[in-house]
DNA sequence: CAGTATCCATTTCGATACTG
DNA sequence: CAGTATCGAAATGGATACTG
């Protein structure tokens, strides 16, 4: 059986969305993937198959339309997948606040990257070509290094040299920068503490703070932490 | 693997609340169910081993804590699980606005009458008791009828005759009742078009409608429904 | 780019019966 | 009241490779 047999509001909703990867699908929807390799590297421990098969679910719940775009395919959210936001912004507020325990399983570098790429502010960066650089030498060889490349309206992401000068280096362990992207560390106390390093010239370390934007999450108010001892 | 290896707070969510069955656990417990054989009158189908298997995990994940209560167990939402309370309701609003398609296989007259008799307005109804009777014609023999008793704050739910003397009936088909909870049907459109009948003096009937407070979503606004034609 | 195809180990879970 | 025990059918989905 896959419903639940009840006229219930909640178990009507839950029998959509509480298929495995089917929320992340429409979290990467909302951000603003659109493209089925775009969704890919939103839930990269996806398999195409999974997602091409999740992505026809969620077009019979009326969640999901496939468009053609060219010669594209383009996955766009019906209305009532736009209603879905608050719903997904729930969800990511109660996690931040009560799912705060990351095992090392779940630094996924690529997923990382991708939402950083995606949300830097573009307005508040420089005219011409700038590029950013980030090392986390505690990460397998093939996810260590990794390059955003901003030009204009164009963001580029790379996991290998894409042979530009870099504007800034930012070099630290995976978990550090994850806990800056959640906003659970500052970039002051980052520096400070060494637990992050910039490279580059001053103006512009002194900018990438105000360039990258964070998570969505990063500004919910937090619950006190258990009092100990 | 159970988990989807994202640092994402929506990811770190879902990891608990994708397991079939859970949110419906969840919810009846912030409807205020505590007793094993309580939350399994609101998850009805559910079997009892997967039940305790779920219980178990909402434990693993600090949503639900396990007292003993006298010699018997009681189940509690933690702080954390009672923080999902706005996100169930999410999930509700979404689900009656956008999931308005009941198959006759969610007509579940266990859950209907189980929710019917949990949110009694008792302080609309009078001193000493009062019974209601339910009957649902198109429904098979034993669930089709049905008894509330109420007395002072004790609320009784039976599916055979309790024996007293009945002050409304109220007969109609399942859906009919659903649709009525569910704020899809006014009452007096459903007694006008001798869709539902009541049965007893006139000032109880005029009061049932009164006594039955809907479900929690009755209320959310609905979307225009599609032009036709 | 946008998916399919295949395979099979693993998991899930519904049904039913039983227990202290 | 509050669960366990057991079983087998069905589905899930991860890995890998391939395609127009």
């Amino acid at each position: 059986m896959t419903g639940y047999g009840q006229f219930c509001p909640i178990a009507k909703t839950m029998e959509v969305l509480d298929e495995r990867w089917t929320v992340l699908i429409i979290r990467e929807l909302l951000a603003g993937s659109h493209h089925f390799n775009e969704l890919r590297r939103g839930v990269p421990k996806m398999s195409p198959a999974l997602l091409s098969k999740r992505l026809r679910s969620l077009q019979r719940a009326g969640i999901v339309m496939r468009l053609g775009d060219g010669n594209r395919v383009r996955y766009e959210l019906t209305p009532g997948g736009k209603e879905l936001g608050p719903v997904v912004m729930a969800l990511g507020e109660w996690g931040i606040r009560w799912r705060t325990q990351l095992g090392d399983e779940d630094l996924d570098p690529h997923l990382l990257m991708w939402d950083v790429h995606r949300s830097l502010d573009l307005d508040a960066m420089p005219d011409g070509r700038t590029v950013l650089r980030f090392l986390f030498p505690d990460v397998e060889r093939t996810t260590r290094e990794w390059w955003i490349v901003v030009q204009g309206t164009d963001v580029d992401l790379c996991d290998f040299d894409p042979g530009h000068d870099v504007s800034v280096s930012a070099e630290s362990s995976l978990r550090t920068m994850v806990d800056i992207w959640r906003g659970e560390l500052a970039w002051q106390p980052a520096l400070r503490s060494g637990d992050l390093t910039l490279q580059g010239p001053q103006a512009v370390r002194r900018a990438l703070p105000h360039w990258l934007k964070l998570s969505a999450f990063a500004h919910v108010p937090r619950r006190e932490p258990e009092p100990v001892g």
